[in-house]
DNA sequence: ATTGTAAATAGAAATGATTTCTTTTTAGAA
DNA sequence: TTCTAAAAAGAAATCATTTCTATTTACAAT
């Protein structure tokens, strides 16, 4: 299952530019979520001028487009992260070192039943540290 | 089953300050989360002298301690509600008219056992139009 | 009742993550 | 190659939220 990043902006709509396929392949490498600010550094890297603004935008387009996941995080800043996995699932976030693990469970189906209204979206996160960093530093993210 | 929010601060070792108790008998008249400016709007009518930042700081302080909730909202910003249910359960919000509605059901219990490391904090939110407001505006929020 | 003290508050000011704006560049279709 | 809507740079603004300091208050202990 070669990741075909252009392909798949494209059936979104989006151009495939190599911003956008530089932050992709850079959130594919990782384990864990990130800012728009470390994405920035790291595009910097490899490329002569980068606006932060355009970090911001492209993260949030990739990210109503599904190719991204948005984490909620109890400190209120922004965070994205790459999941491969491409059947509905939530995750397990890591406050302290920011690794994710999937959680293969979703109640939704049974709850969107008992809604008196139209649900739209719903949020299921589970806010923890991971087992490393709880062995490391005990309790405290 | 009188509520006694002064006895509720107690336990919480805050102090139960005319404001506070303004904030949380405020909050529990409305069947819909509110926002700090709202809030603090609301509480201008019964003190003279109220600073907002008061009301950021009681909010949070308020849902800390357990004795409120915050809402998750797309657009980012703060909302606050009480919910006098004392079981863990989970909430449905509208987006348009900011009702809430109990959800009684959380797969959590099943959830903690698979994770791989300490949780600490679990999101479960629906996200959607309630029944009046589906049918007005059809389907955007 | 009075007092002492940590907690709470007002008010003003700062903050800074995020967004907006305008101009220039580019991807991709024709 | 040409054309055009989409994307991006760079600078600036925004504004919800937080911080700061002086003053006031709740309430526990006299
Ligand atoms: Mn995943
Ligand atoms: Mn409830
Ligand atoms: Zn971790
Ligand atoms: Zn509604």
């Amino acid at each position: 299952m070669p990741e075909n990043f252009a392909h798949n902006l494209k059936d979104l709509k989006l151009k495939a530019t190599p911003k956008r396929l530089a932050i992709l392949s850079l959130l594919a490498e990782e384990l864990s979520y990130a800012s728009p600010e470390e994405v920035w550094r790291k595009l910097r890297r490899n490329f002569a001028s980068i606006g932060l603004p355009t970090v911001y935008r492209n993260l949030e387009d990739l990210a109503n487009g599904g190719l991204i996941t948005k984490v909620i995080h109890p400190n209120r800043q922004l965070y994205y992260y790459f999941c491969p996995n491409s059947h509905h699932h939530h995750h397990f976030i890591c406050l302290s070192c920011r690794k994710v693990e999937d959680i293969n469970f979703c109640g939704m189906e049974e709850i969107e039943k008992k809604v008196d209204g139209t649900v739209l979206s719903h949020i299921v996160q589970v806010n923890g540290l991971c087992r490393d960093c709880a062995e490391s530093h005990g309790g405290t993210p």
